[in-house]
DNA sequence: TGAAATGTTGGGGCG
DNA sequence: ACGCCCCAACATTTC
């Protein structure tokens, strides 16, 4: 017996037609597919896209559009609440089949389970598979102990299982997208327009977004090769300049799914066979970057309360402030401390920041200003273009020192000298702060240290052309150490 | 994936 | 030539 029922795809957050297993899985059954994509209007923050992503995500929804259509497909959008029009769509279309690739958020996870579960039930087909990363947060394990919380433990574990196998393929290499996809057209099938979807901004912050980036399975084609023909091949040194375009820049792209972990290291892989590309420190640490992304999922998973509450529970009713001007300032940018303020605009202005000075903002924040990692977790959820709960909890617990494998209490950055020792001309803080560009390598990363002519010299007027530092550095040093120094005792 | 304080060493100026 | 001091450069410890 043979049925040629129709296959819904529900695609979320892995927007390409490249090495998407479930994709793969439902065009090789030869049978009619339906692509939906499902706007979430009922989100629970969890799961809710933040300002920036929106942009992205309405975007990356074109470009996959356009990437069905070359195959003879196309995008279905639906506007709604994911089960009720999941289930509305099975039932209108006559699908007897649902597939997709898994998210791991605590609250999609629920979702998920609850619409297989329901689908099951009245007799579809449901399968699921594995979402973007190397392993399943699960497969990563020491046997009947806890979950990993170190990252070189995981990070060692993890090298020991082969990257996931996709569907119907045994090798963990990645799969080509399809040439065709046979499309459904019959009834039940009138998706909505995508700017029904209002997913852009109303204000023009998003206009200069597309100057730095091309959201889509064609973009990410394009930072991969760009990763391979520079920045790997001196990725240890060059990824801790912001200067310098010395990362890989993939991460919005990973986070909508247009491009696949394991497209990335297979690529990697070729070049190394091929001679292109030597396999050393430089391609080692890149590996581990995209190993630290499978373990903030892995942390997530297992520890899902941490999204708001610290791993650490010492760290519970740590005596944070409360400060909304001094927050505002610091999303503004405007704390008169030219790296922190340069990252900030940097993420502003691009939807990203360079890895390094995230954790240099984010130790300003929380360290020097007291304030609840929470709100900086919040703030960049809403501006970055990479957001990722996953990503974004470990990495804020990592800096507050809360979470797993974390900094301890008393590594408090120096925003001043991080950036003589990554910035060491001022590039980065001319380019974002151009109101102190004048002042030299030195006087930039401080410019409450400049001489009054230097000052004048400079066009700067301090507290008027430019802030007045928001903390002094040295004091609410001392002043972290002495409160997060505290918690040792709490046990 | 720290920074600052403190300790040690060694070269050079100088009486 | 010698001892003394200064201080940069590096190493170690502490938070």
């Amino acid at each position: 017996m043979t049925t040629k029922k129709t296959i819904i795809v529900w695609f979320r957050r892995d927007l390409r037609l490249t090495d998407n297993p479930a994709l793969h899985w439902a065009t090789q059954q030869k049978r009619p597919v339906l692509c939906v994509y499902i706007n979430d209007t009922q989100a629970t923050d969890d799961n809710k896209p933040g300002g920036a992503s929106r942009w992205w995500l309405h975007h990356s929804l074109l470009a996959l559009d356009s990437q069905l259509s070359n195959c003879g497909n196309k995008l279905h959008l639906i506007s709604g609440s994911p089960d009720e029009s999941m289930y509305k769509l099975v039932e209108a279309t006559g699908a007897d089949t649902v597939v997709w690739n898994r998210r791991y958020e605590p609250s999609a996870i629920a979702l998920d389970s609850a619409i297989k579960k329901h689908l099951i039930d009245i007799g579809h087909t449901v399968t699921s598979f594995p979402g973007n990363y190397c392993h399943e947060p699960w497969q990563v394990q020491r046997e009947g102990k806890h979950p990993y919380k170190v990252f070189t433990a995981y990070w060692r574990a993890s090298l020991k299982h082969a990257t996931l196998a996709v569907a119907g393929a045994d090798t963990d290499t990645a799969t080509d997208g399809p040439e065709k996809i046979l499309c459904y057209r019959g009834k039940g099938c009138s998706g909505v327009n995508i700017e029904s979807l209002g997913l852009l901004p109303t204000l023009p912050w998003a206009d200069q977004f597309a100057d730095t980036w091309q959201p889509g399975e064609a973009g990410a084609a394009i930072r991969l090769q760009q990763l391979l023909d520079g920045a790997i091949s001196h990725y240890s040194e060059g990824r801790d300049l912001p200067a310098v375009e010395g990362t890989s820049r993939l991460s919005p792209h990973l986070a909508f799914g247009e491009i696949s972990p394991r497209q990335i290291t297979a690529a990697i892989a070729d070049r190394v066979v091929s001679g292109e590309l030597k396999d050393d420190d430089n391609t080692e640490t890149y590996r581990k970057e995209i190993g630290w992304r499978d373990f903030a999922c892995h942390l997530l998973y297992h520890f899902p309360h941490t999204t708001e509450n610290p791993l650490d529970v010492r760290f519970k009713k740590f005596p944070w402030k409360k400060n909304k001007k001094a927050l505002q300032r610091w999303q503004q940018g405007n704390t008169g401390i030219p790296l922190v303020d340069a990252g900030m605009r940097q993420l502003w202005q691009t939807g990203w920041m360079h890895n390094r000075v995230r954790m240099v903002v984010g130790s300003l924040l929380i360290k020097n200003m007291g304030i609840h990692w929470l709100e900086g977790a919040r703030w960049f959820w809403d501006t970055l273009l990479d957001a990722d709960l996953a990503s974004n909890t470990m990495g804020w617990q990592w800096v507050a020192g809360s979470g797993a494998d974390a900094a301890p209490y008393f590594r408090v950055f120096n925003p001043v000298r991080q950036g003589e020792r990554f910035d060491p001309d001022g590039d980065y803080i001319r380019q974002w702060v151009p109101e102190i560009a004048k002042l030299g390598k030195k006087t930039i990363h401080a410019p409450w240290t400049a001489s009054d002519t230097e000052l004048a010299n400079a066009g700067i007027v301090l507290g008027k052309t430019y802030p007045k530092p928001i903390v002094d550095l040295a004091q609410s040093r001392k002043d972290a150490l002495e409160r997060f120094g505290t918690i040792k005792s709490h046990a």
